[in-house]
RNA sequence: GCGCCUCUAGCUCAACGGCAGAGCAACGGACUCUUAAUCCGCAGGUUGGGGGUUCGAAUCCCCCGGGGCGCACCA
């Protein structure tokens, strides 16, 4: 095969040219000359004339070729589906209505060796589409248009907490301790350090000691990965927005997550009204913001916190199929009342506000009730979106919050967390009231994309090697 | 990790105990305004892998592998 040039000059991109010559008539030519590249979707060729359906980021235009006016005619029209390709030409109307450059000299940029499926019915074996994304992309408009929106949301969100005065930062993904939630970690080491590292559960616990060293605002968007079970909803590593500001406490951030979803969902899908998988979602503010007790009493009909004596939630959760552990306090229990009882309810949007002190160890006591802490999660369309709380700022209480942890891993609990003692002297040094929300990028993608599985709002997500 | 479903040509799908097929793509040819162009021709397979039942297996059974969904866990 010859070879193929290093560089090719483009003058105007396909969408460029459709609306510079949206008023250009059937059957009309210019003698303006334009170059276009891109990848041949559709070939029709016709003796001496050869029509081409050519693709680039922006769009689609025609090439239009002709024995008389086009050098190497012949190999023109013996261009396969899915070969890329540079044109020089003048641009025309067809008298068939369509835009095209009428082809003075192309070249081939790159051949097609594999053909990448049907022409009408594309590629739609999910297997196929997650494993080779390359050729979901091209045949598939809609896979674009996910990665598209996943880039504007991300860009939209770093926009406006730019504006809000956050700083970004970028802090380890390589802990020596996995901290900051509760999960399972990726293990891996550093050969000249001779020690294990592990990837990042959550960067929580380093964006918290940098408020300790002044930075008021600030947030990061990243991948944490987590090691559990894969899922229409999860993916081994994922994307989050974590963010800390200073002086405020969880209700100030509530307000925050549901200005920023809403201004999300009005720039991306022009509208704070949404239909996510066929059910209706309004997310203007404000979201309605109610306790896990009150909303189990709403579900349930009967009353439940974390002062409801330990056996009756025992028998609540026994009655509703679950097989809660000896070690397991009220609080504990509650959540597990919750999780099985009410939350398969939600749809949302909500806050789901004050959980129990014992599920959250990096989370400040409630002050109005001290098995409490001042924490919720927004639920909308019935999925967790995140994450917020009044950060834990006293360091001898974070102690003993570790310390319970520590046991509770001792007794098996793998997700339970490890002392981490940076960050215990982190706070010795003062961290100001402050309150920190986690939001998952992934799930607002699913969200505006309208998708029902995680894997489609990742480029390439994590899939089990072939072998 | 467990349960259910699924895997046939590059792609989309038939055949469901009796000769493995079609459309598209690819390849060869015809055609001067096409739009999934059309027409003629040609080729394309370890039916995910292995074992078993049967005169005969893509089809029924078992094991293994990939994927999907559900459960569990989380965001």
């Amino acid at each position: 095969m010859a070879e193929v040039p290093y560089r090719f000059e483009r003058t105007d991109e396909a969408r460029a040219l459709a609306d510079r010559y949206a008023s250009l008539e059937a059957g009309a030519e210019t003698d303006d000359e334009v170059s276009v590249a891109g990848r041949v979707m559709l070939v029709r060729p016709m003796g001496r004339l050869a029509f081409a359906t050519l693709r680039d980021s922006s769009g689609e235009i025609q090439l239009f070729a002709t024995q008389n006016e086009t050098a190497g005619f012949e190999d023109f029209s013996a261009l396969s589906l899915g070969d890329w390709v540079g044109a020089t030409g003048r641009v025309v109307r067809t008298r068939r209505r369509e835009l095209s450059v009428l082809v003075r000299d192309w070249v081939l940029l790159a051949k097609a060796r594999r053909s990448f499926g049907d022409k009408w019915r594309g590629v739609s074996d999910i297997e196929t589409r997650l494993r080779r994304r390359e050729v979901d992309l091209w045949v598939n408009e809609r896979t674009r248009g996910v990665l598209a929106l996943r880039s504007r949301l991300v860009s939209l969100l770093r926009r406006r907490l730019e504006g809000l005065g956050f700083v970004e930062v970028e802090t380890p993904m390589l802990h020596p301790i996995p901290g900051g939630a509760l999960a399972k970690p990726f293990v891996t080491h550093h050969n000249a350090l001779g020690t294990d590292l592990y990837l990042r559960i959550a960067p929580e616990l380093y964006l918290k000691r940098l408020v300790v060293g002044g930075c008021e605002k600030v947030f990061e968007i990243g991948r944490v990965f987590r090691n559990e079970g894969l899922s229409p909803r999860h993916n081994p590593e994922f994307t989050m927005l974590e963010l800390y500001q200073a002086y405020a406490d969880y209700r100030d951030l509530a307000e925050l997550v549901e200005d920023l979803v809403s201004e999300l969902s009005y720039e991306l899908r022009g509208s704070t009204r949404l239909l996510y998988q066929g059910r209706e979602l309004e997310l203007t503010p404000p979201w309605r913001r109610a306790t896990m007790a009150e909303l189990i009493a709403e579900a349930t009909g009967t009353p439940a916190d974390v002062h409801t004596p330990v056996e009756e939630l025992r028998r609540r959760l026994a009655a509703a199929g679950s097989e809660p552990l000896e070690a397991w306090g009220a609080g504990k229990l509650l959540l597990e009342l919750y999780e099985k009882t009410t939350e398969p309810g939600l749809w949302g949007p909500v806050f789901v506000m004050d959980f129990p002190a014992e599920v959250s160890p990096l989370a400040r006591r409630h002050r109005l009730d001290p098995d409490l802490v001042e924490r919720f999660e927004p639920v909308v369309a019935g999925r967790e979106l995140g994450n917020a709380f009044s950060e834990l700022v006293d360091p001898d209480e974070q102690r003993a919050r570790f310390d319970a942890q520590a046991a509770a891993h001792a007794a098996g609990d793998e997700e339970a967390m490890a002392i981490d003692e940076d960050f215990l002297r982190a706070l010795e040094y003062g961290l100001p009231p402050t309150a920190g929300l986690g939001i998952g990028i992934d799930r607002l993608v699913m969200l505006f994309a309208d998708l029902a599985n995680i894997r489609e709002a990742i480029a390439f997500p994590t899939l089990r090697p072939e072998r």
